[in-house]
This record gives C-alpha cells, structure tokens and sequence, in this order.
DNA sequence: TGTACATCAGTGAACGCGCGTTCACTGATGTAC
DNA sequence: TGTACATCAGTGAACGCGCGTTCACTGATGTAC
C-alpha cells in the first residue's frame, strides 16, 4: 500500500512531532519504537523507511522540539516568554513544553550528535531572545543576562517538576524563580 | 554462604551507594539489577534479599545522594559551595555530583516516592544553604535568595552537560552562571 | 491519454537480547541446649 | 564452652516480557512506452 509522495513527508513529519512530544513525556528511554509509531497511527515495521535508527529518530525530534520554542513564540517577546515559561501550565505539561526542560537530563547520556543538537538549540533560543543593539559591549551583556536567564528557568522547571505533584516547595520554587526572573527585565508596567 | 550481621549491612550499604553512583551517570533506565550488583561486587539475585524492587533501590539511592551535597562540604561554607557546583569538574563527574543536577529529569517521571525523597533532598540543602539570621522578614529573603542560586546552578549544570564535549557553549555557561551567582553573594574578598 | 511494470511506504511475524523478578540451592553465621 | 540445628545472604539458572531491528510480503503510486 503505497502513498503518495506528499503522504510520506507528512507522515514522516508527524512520526517526528509525535516522537518529540512522547519523549519529552516519558524520556528517550521510556518511549519503545512499537509504541511511539502506534501513537502516531502506524505499525512499528515501516519505522525504518524513514529513519536508520532510533537514535536518528531521537536527533530529529531534538531538533524538531528545540525549535519549536522559537516558532511558537512568533513575537517572543521576553517577558511573555519568561511569564509562560515559568508557569504551573508549562510545568504540568512535559509533553507540550520546552524540551531542554524535558529531556536535557537524558541528552548528557546520549550521542554526540544528539547533544551538538541541544547545543544549536540553545544558542537559536540565546539569539531569538536577545534584543538587537548596536555596541559589542552591550551585545555580551545582553547575551549573559539572556543565558542567565535561560539557565535560571531551566533549573526552575526541573527541580519544580522533581518534586510531588501537589508539593508546596514545587511552587515555591516556581513562584520566587518568576518573580527574581522577571523583575530583572526592564519592566514597562510590571504585574 | 551467610555473612555477618555487620558484613550485611555494610554490603546493602555498597549496593546503594554504587547505584547512587551509577543511576547519576547513566539515569534509572540506563542501568540494570544485575550490572549494578555486579558493580557492587555481587551477582544479581541476592539483589531482592535486600530490596523489594528495582524502584525501592531508586528511592534509597536517592535519599542517599541528595543526603551527600550536604555531608561532603561539612562547613558547606555557601561562596565554596556554587564555586565548586559550578565548576567543570564537577559538571564532567556525574557519577560524583549533585544528585538533583544528575537525575531530576528522570525523577520528574517517576513515582511520587520518589519524587517526596528530591522534595526532601532540596528542602534539605536550602536549609544548610541558608545563614541563620533573627527577623522572620531576613528568613523569607534568605530562603529566597538561596532558592534563586540553587536553580540557576542546577539549570547552569543541565544545560552545560547536555552541550558536546568540548561545546565552547557548554564552557560559556558555567563561566557567566558562576560569574552572576558569585557575584550575588556578599563578597568577601572575591576573586 | 492508456497500459504494463517497477517502486517502495506500510504491514505484521519473527530475530536475538537484556530486562526485572523468581527460585531451589549452598554453607557460614547465629541460636538453643 | 561445645554441639546440633535453624537461619538467611548470596549464587546462578530460569521465567516471561518488551526492546530495537530485520524481513518477506502487499498493493497503490509513479514511470516508461
């Protein structure tokens, strides 16, 4: 049962999407090749038409999902980015959020190539929010607050989504990350 | 072949400490009952004279490795503590480091159990991490403050080890997080 | 445009393998007399 | 203290199971005429 030409990329593609979402879930181990095709609608047989193994598999859905914290964010605005970032929805939804979140704790134990994927990721991220301006100076200020940032929210995420699920410390832990955060930034009219 | 009374407990103790060890470096599902006890130095069906499962293992594991960032730096002097936290030595010795920076990605899909020994393991060294001071307005601050360190530098630690090897960006991110972290503390003589 | 054939995405059974766990067995330790 | 027996930590073979990967097969699509 052939498909079109157009079938198979968006199928490709939605194997990729959904693999991304499943191992940010469950993590790279805990996600087999049966079950992960089976989510997306197929059986585990045709897995290797499109990918040579499930470490290129897990390649691909790093990319995919790193970038997607970029595209989602059309604007990306820093301060709705921070705002979202550190929220209760953000952490309670592994499968749908920041993948350096998710999976940066597996990806130290994988390949190489899988962590030169992560490290594109997060320089994308460090130039998608940094403000443009015109003195080097400024520009390595700017990208070590970014970074700061960044690094700061990560951990946040992390060690909030490591503690039970209606621990007060884990949103004690969100709550005061967001409000050191966001009082950093330059706040127009701050809430 | 029974052992001694004391020869037991020193073995159960080996066995966790050496899955401490080996779970930081490989994650939950990177090692098995069988590698691990032959890690220990014994084979693996003894394993369920000392523990019930596999999970129980990770609990104890845990509660021992969380109990270490505080044992290990007795003074736990706090400008020593981020310096070494940090450092690329520790961000390169997994098996050796911080339990939270080494494993609570994969604890966040865990058992609540598990979970409760991170909340525990975090709670733990806020407080050893935290000077004691009188006015109860000083303690909120404090704890905050050191809430805010402890993110940054676990987030700091994640995303640096999930960079390749030799990432200059790996290296970028420990040297600007230490940078700012350090420098929030009141600086004795700052070097 | 219509027909004949090659291609190849997707199927589902099968592969060897390592997993967590169980179990009958061993033999030194701990205990009762 | 010395002897007989029960205990139980540790051994190693075995269990069912799910893993990643392979493969012969199917049949609609793409291509050559």
């Amino acid at each position: 049962m052939k498909v079109t030409k157009e079938q198979v990329q968006a199928n490709r593609a939605h194997i990729v999407e959904t693999a991304s979402a499943l191992f940010r879930e469950r993590g790279y181990d805990g996600v087999g090749v049966a079950e992960l095709m089976a989510a997306a609608g197929f059986t585990h047989g045709g897995f290797y038409k499109h990918f040579g193994s499930k470490a290129d598999l897990m390649r691909e859905a790093a990319v995919n999902g790193l970038s997607q914290s970029i595209a989602s964010n059309e604007s990306l605005e820093i301060n709705e980015f921070f705002k979202y970032y550190l929220s209760r929805k953000h952490r309670d939804c592994r499968s749908g959020g920041c993948t350096m979140a998710a999976l940066s704790g597996d990806a130290a134990r994988q390949s190489e190539d899988l962590k030169a994927a992560f490290a594109t990721g997060i320089e994308d991220l460090l130039t998608a929010l940094q403000p443009e301006s015109a003195a080097d100076t400024d520009q390595h200020a700017a990208r070590a607050k970014v970074l700061d940032m960044l690094t700061h929210a990560v951990g946040a995420i992390v060690l909030s989504r490591a503690c039970p699920d209606d621990s007060p410390l884990a949103d004690e832990i969100l709550q005061i990350c967001r409000a050191q955060i966001l009082e950093s930034l330059p706040h127009k009219s701050s809430n």
